[in-house]
DNA sequence: CCTCTATGGCGAA
DNA sequence: TCGCCCTAGAGGC
């Protein structure tokens, strides 16, 4: 699920579980032995996201930088009242705990202990992030408009901005009905700022439910949520999590302390709970849910991009 | 049980 | 352009 959404929901989660304490690092299975070594002992200043790249800072000037690739996971869970710490399951890179929490990561392209100077030539690498505050359109602008490459590709570019993906991509083209296949350059400012303004309102949706929502009803009632301040939590517990997830350790009780808690109420495990549906993401051959003809598919950047070829011929 | 696909991105050729 | 990283859900048998 890693687009920048999923970055900044989980630096969020990292944060609230781990911001203050000094956990436990390690490795379990050794591939990263030398670098939990490193932020072992150490407590944890901040964890942030900057487009698809999480950041967790410790003291001493360590930073962990992780970019989860596109199989990624990095699970938090919350283990308060479990008489031991879960086992390991699947090849777990980094594992962090402290007595409330326990993080795995799992599948990630990168993950390794960086200086500052490091972290400020990574972020130097990226264009403006949608999510935060201080980005400045501006800069992707100044690439987008006097680019020959299609709006398609620079749209994934994470130099020109940072955190689109390719689900956010073929659906913020949809709602915008820009053609994919028009040059960056041929790209009129209005749209462009419109295409921004969208990705701000829209990405933080996906951080708040961990889903990308991008249609129009969906988009209301989350919105509607979040002012109301119902929306998933952060972390859920560990058990939970390897149920939802279908994994977990043979023995659980083994590792259970308490008994599950009431609270699947409400708070939905790993997701929103929201219905997957997309203009035309993954819907190639279905109808347009606007004009009815056939979503398109076709390989753009080396990844599958869909669009609506009656609705964004235009702009 | 199996195979296929995926919201990334890098490096080799 | 392709292989690779190596997780996990979906779907076939």
């Amino acid at each position: 699920m890693p687009e920048g959404h999923t970055l900044h929901r989980l630096a969020q989660s990292l944060d609230a579980a781990f911001a203050g304490t000094t956990p436990a690092v390690s490795s379990p299975q050794g591939p990263f032995a030398e670098g939990a070594a490193l932020l072992d002992g150490r407590s944890v200043v901040e964890a942030s996201g900057y487009g698809k790249h999480l950041f967790v800072e410790f003291s001493g000037e360590a930073w962990l930088n992780v970019h989860l690739g596109l199989i990624g996971k990095f699970a938090v869970d919350r283990i308060s009242g479990y008489a031991s710490v879960p086992p390991v399951w699947g090849q777990v890179r980094l594992r962090m705990v402290n007595d409330d929490y326990l993080a795995d990561l799992r599948g990630a392209t990168i993950c390794q202990v960086v200086t500052p100077d490091e972290v400020t030539a990574t972020l130097a690498r990226l264009g403006p992030d949608p999510l935060r505050a201080d980005a400045d359109p501006a800069r992707a602008w100044a690439k987008i408009s006097r680019s020959g490459r299609t709006i398609a590709e620079l749209l994934m570019d994470q130099a020109a901005l940072a955190g689109v993906g390719n689900v956010y991509r073929c659906e913020v083209l949809y709602r915008h009905r820009v053609s994919p296949f028009r040059p960056g350059r041929e790209i009129r400012q209005r749209t462009w700022d419109a295409i921004w303004a969208d990705l701000v309102r829209l990405m933080p949706l996906g951080v708040a439910f961990n889903q990308i929502l991008t249609m129009d009803d969906q988009v209301e009632a989350a919105t509607e949520l979040v002012a109301a301040g119902r929306v998933p939590e952060l972390t859920s517990t560990w058990t939970d999590s390897a149920r939802w997830i279908g994994r977990g350790p043979a023995s659980e009780d083994a590792v259970r302390d308490a008994d599950l808690e009431d609270d699947d109420d409400g708070a939905e495990v790993g997701g929103s709970g929201m219905e997957r549906r997309y203009w035309v993401y993954r819907r190639a051959g279905e109808a347009c849910r606007v004009c009815g003809s056939r979503v398109r598919t076709q390989v753009v950047a080396g990844r599958n991009l869909f669009w609506c070829g009656r609705c964004q011929r235009r702009r």
